[in-house]
DNA sequence: TAACATTCTTAAGCAACTGAAGTTTCTCGT
DNA sequence: ACGAGAAACTTCAGTTGCTTAAGAATGTTA
């Protein structure tokens, strides 16, 4: 029998071999080697360039019975990206090494114009700024990363360009949910065999979907609306013009709307409902604060609201077949001890029944910040094959 | 702004070439440089190639201003491809040649034994047959695409490694509704670019998903569970162990038991009760042509089904960015006339209102017949690259 | 200290593709 | 009718990236 309609696509030396090191370090070239599919010679090659690039140091001997392999790594310093994440309230600014690590950080108030001209020109100064405060080079630097909470429009786009333009680096903008995923496969070392779902809380509720180590973007670039997704079938009207979405039944602004019009849970979390809201997640993360301290009517809107999340992730589970969801953004961050354990009860039954599969639950490790971090890891996934 | 991270993959010459021509015959050569982004030197030397294996034939001059175009095709008898669907009760082949078109058929009633020993010599018998009948040479055949009703499990897998072995042909096994998804790509001229999601109705409801020309098969090949997609969250139980799937609500299983239980459904459709059931399919075909020919319960129950498909399919398009959607399988063929508009009213608001998309909805040419030709079309897909 | 095991490197060669410069074969204007 | 021009296609000489095969380096073990 052929095994032809499953060989995995082709990629180049280069990038097989980064991949492996950024998943699996430290790692010898004869690991290398086998792990990549290449010959030993082509890693030799490639290894040779990547520590000529400064990309990949030698770190460390492996003993063996013959000759100790020489143990790679990338060098988390050589080369660098920022991230930028424009949330409602918040702009947020990393720098990263090449391994994902943040180097530094930088949180500003939202620009309140949203004239492109204005924003571009003040998030030019911040990263002026991130970089001189972290006394970094910039030719180090590989590119920006800017991310929207939601498909990036017109305004993102235009604000890519002028960015591209004043620096010289090229800007990847995407939206919030899949950088998070990117950021995740990178900084969590998961193998480019893993399939996975980040189902990403902030604002709203979206995912990023990354399959054979490339996330999912979509014929319009609009991939991964798990907020989308319908979870019953009557259900009440969204602002997308839909009905039934998860978001519009389980998402944030749901969730603090049914907190604020119950007393209970209003003085549960401590909420305030005379004062102007802040921002849905800072009222969705107080509920979550309250529910984890025990108070039963926060705990049960966030489980009402877990019901649905958790029937909309079985969805896309089965539908591409993926047995790990991580959970990221700053929603999930404060409320996974409630959406975690509900995912992994509505599918326990029906993967062993069924699927015989074992679906994994895990929270992303920084998932309050994975935006920002994650909008540094496309610039870094981008460069992979150069 | 740099478009790194939405660089197709690389793919060899030849495959590019072969996938273009498939997607767009008849094709010169210049406009085989411009889609597939090689210069026009590689394809010069690629077509020359396949000219001489006899796959491409050169037919048709086009007129220009200068030098007229050599338009090329595909060959369709240079190659051919087997397939094969075990359906419950019939077993379907089909000979095709390299473009996907039928040559010849053979239907069968189902062996009663599913013992894999006495499976498999039937099925050699029967290709026997059709190659004899056909008065094909088997050297010209590339692979035989064996299809299941639902994932391929073990029993699957084992006749494929007996077909092989007995034949030296490749064999390639796969669901029902992934095989019909590559056989829509195929026969239909999906260009690449074109992502879509080819729902299946045959005893149960599946999906195909292709995008960027490939079919997505999953961690352990059972993606495109469509059946399982949850729309409603506390819905009745399913066989799958969890709670309302698509399957259990709006199956034809389901759509033909609710027929059944209604006597002016039976009546309209002209079913007996009494009698042991034949087929899901044919009951449900029962229903549709009921529908058809104006009979209010049967188009009611119909129309209902069509609802929590429609919510489903909505999920799948908002959820993977796709605009395409192909009705497939038997069911679909006897019932698309309901579920057609009732997915296009699903998407119609959202799509202006907020995805500011345009989604088609159509319905397979062989939809009846699309599993036989997918799984000869699978042997095809893997033979583009050789 | 010699034999061995293993890792890594080097060198030659091949296959596929690119770039640039032809060659062919038509149309069009005179 | 015929030369100029236009466009399609081909050829050829690199370049790149990998493979195969042989060899060098570097440790363990008897």
């Amino acid at each position: 029998m052929s095994d032809a309609a499953v060989r995995p696509r082709r990629r180049g030396a280069r990038e097989r071999v980064l991949d492996a090191i950024r998943a699996a370090e430290p790692l010898s070239r004869v690991e290398l080697a086998t792990m990549t599919g290449l010959t030993e010679a082509a890693v030799s090659m490639t290894v040779r360039r990547l520590l000529d690039e400064g990309i990949v140091v030698e770190s460390g001997l492996a003993p063996t019975a013959g000759k100790p392999r020489r143990l790679l790594r990338l060098d988390p310093a050589a080369r660098i990206a920022v991230g930028v994440y424009l949330d409602e309230d918040t702009t947020t600014y990393v720098l990263t090494g090449q391994t994902g690590g943040v180097l530094s950080r930088l949180a500003r108030p939202a620009p309140g114009s949203a004239d492109p001209e204005t924003l571009s020109r003040q998030v030019l100064a911040d990263v002026e700024l991130l970089f001189t405060g972290a006394g970094v080079e910039r030719e180090r630097c590989l590119g920006v990363g800017v991310v929207w909470p939601g498909p990036p429009g017109a305004t993102a786009q235009d604000l890519g360009t002028r960015l591209s333009a004043a620096t010289g680096w090229p800007v990847l903008v995407e939206n919030d949910a899949t950088a998070a995923a990117v950021g995740e496969y990178w900084v969590a070392r998961v193998g480019p065999e893993q399939g996975f779902a980040a189902l990403y809380m902030g604002s709203g509720i979206g995912a990023g979907i990354v399959l054979e180590g490339r996330a999912m973007r979509g014929g319009r670039g609009n991939a991964g609306e798990f907020g989308h997704v319908c979870v019953q079938v009557d259900g009440p009207e969204c602002v997308c013009g839909s009905r039934g979405c998860l978001e519009a039944l389980a998402g944030p602004r749901t969730v603090v709307a049914a907190a604020l019009a119950d007393p209970v849970a209003v003085a549960e979390a401590g909420l305030d409902p005379a004062e102007p809201r802040r921002s849905v997640i800072a009222d969705f993360a107080a509920v979550a604060r309250a529910a984890r301290a025990d108070a039963p009517r926060c705990r049960a809107l966030l489980e009402d609201s877990a019901r649905y999340v958790a029937a909309a992730a079985e969805s896309v589970l089965n539908l591409l077949d993926i047995d790990l969801v991580v959970l990221t953004g700053p929603g999930f961050a404060a409320a996974s001890f409630v959406y975690g354990p509900a995912i992994m009860r509505r599918v326990a039954v029906a993967d062993r029944l069924t699927w015989q599969r074992s679906v994994t639950v895990t929270v992303s490790l920084a998932a309050a910040t994975a935006s920002a971090t994650g909008a540094a890891a496309l610039v870094l996934q981008s460069h992979l094959s150069r």
